[in-house]
DNA sequence: CTCAATTTAATTGTATACAAAAAATGTGTG
DNA sequence: CACACATTTTTTGTATACAATTAAATTGAG
């Protein structure tokens, strides 16, 4: 794995935690490598929304209920624009796609260690699969390359850690609901079914912060 | 001006072309600096969407007729989105910049030399303040963020540089009934007259492609 | 002891050298 | 003359050194 995705899936599963400075020379003796090529990678994440500029050097970036309510409307409309037009100019093989992403969610939705971080992202990726495959089925190019840089893996993770069987076997129905509608051809039905599907992993996230400042306010942290 | 931004704008207005290879060793020495800072700046604009990157190097993006139908069915789901966001929780400071924004436009609207890249810089400029100040008003950061990558500014130049003295007046006109709409806290209809207004941008570009290859056709350049 | 000024350390920005990879050129053979 | 193969040149990728900047620590005055 080269340092851009390592680096960012240390992001994403929270191993540097929001807030953590990340400076040049630390991330470089990290993966033995220089400074040079580490530069363009945190230039990268930080064009991706993963890192906020300091001054000096980075910080992972974290995200407030707001900035979680905007980042999920924006999805919402863009993927949710996606399924209609993929309802619309589907191939037979965009719904065999679709349709192999769910085979896939399915297998690797109940594992021996749901708790295991490397479970989760298996489940993450599967999911991923899935709305990629109505990203490409939307047959706009532009679109996809867009949708992919509104989606913040971190939060997608988040909010996949944080669900329980039964919710997974919701998402995958939800999935399933889409799929149905995009067979049909029946363009609205995909766009607010998976309008509805995106909120649903939105709440998630948004509850769990919830509990957490619960949580927080028990223990008198409130500083 | 720094090498960001000396860059980009000869991109913009078509000093590089589409087609042309940039290599970081011509740009070095066109720009005085060494190969270092110019990496990144190439980085920056390919993930911009301006740069298309090759086996080896750059070469500046050509759009198409269906990249330039993708791209701006994307700007008018989200900058409508923004405008109707804008009507609903603008206030009075953002009302204010819409309309210094088209004070702006009006003033430089018919130049001297209209034909000058520097006078269509500034129109294209004072266009972009009044879209900016809607952006802003909508008071969604991350849907201001994503905007600014969805729109395409060698595409805005192209529009304006083709406007003849009427279009600019047409499209100020709708400037004015966007901002009346968000004035009046007219959500649907602020959404509706933004999508019209960046429909409009689009076919003068779609319009002047068929005009080239219809002179390609007379001159037989059909290669 | 507190705060400002100055010094010191940490960190990024840029240039440059060299290694690695790809493209272009040249050469010989059928 | 076409084409495969070897050679050269171009171009990018990475490491590293040093300059410029910012943050942290120290010192001294009130």
């Amino acid at each position: 794995m080269d340092a851009y995705q390592t680096i960012k899936e240390s992001i994403i599963i929270g191993k540097y935690r929001p807030g953590m400075r990340l400076t040049e020379e630390f991330l470089a003796g990290e993966l033995n490598v220089s400074r040079t090529p580490i530069r363009e990678v945190l230039k990268q994440l930080e064009s991706e929304g993963l890192l906020t500029p300091l001054r000096r050097g980075m910080i992972v970036r974290s995200f407030s209920k707001e900035d979680i309510r905007q980042i999920y409307d924006l999805r919402t409309l863009l993927e949710g624009y996606a399924a209609g037009q993929a309802a619309l100019f589907r191939t037979p093989t965009d719904l065999q796609q679709m349709r192999e992403a769910n085979r896939l969610y399915e297998q690797v939705m109940d594992q021996k260690d749901p708790e295991e971080i490397s479970s989760i992202l298996k489940i993450v990726r599967a999911n991923q699969h899935f709305h990629e495959a109505i990203h490409v089925a939307s047959h706009n190019e532009h679109l996809r390359f867009h949708i992919s840089k509104v989606v913040v893996l971190p939060l997608v993770f988040q909010s996949f850690y944080w669900y329980d069987r039964l919710e997974r076997i919701r998402s995958l129905e939800s999935h399933q609901t889409i799929l149905e509608a995009i067979e049909n051809r029946d363009s609205e039905r995909a766009r607010i079914a998976m309008h509805e599907h995106i909120y649903q992993g939105r709440d998630k996230v948004l509850k769990h912060l919830d509990e957490l400042s619960m949580e927080d306010l028990k223990e008198g942290k409130n500083d």
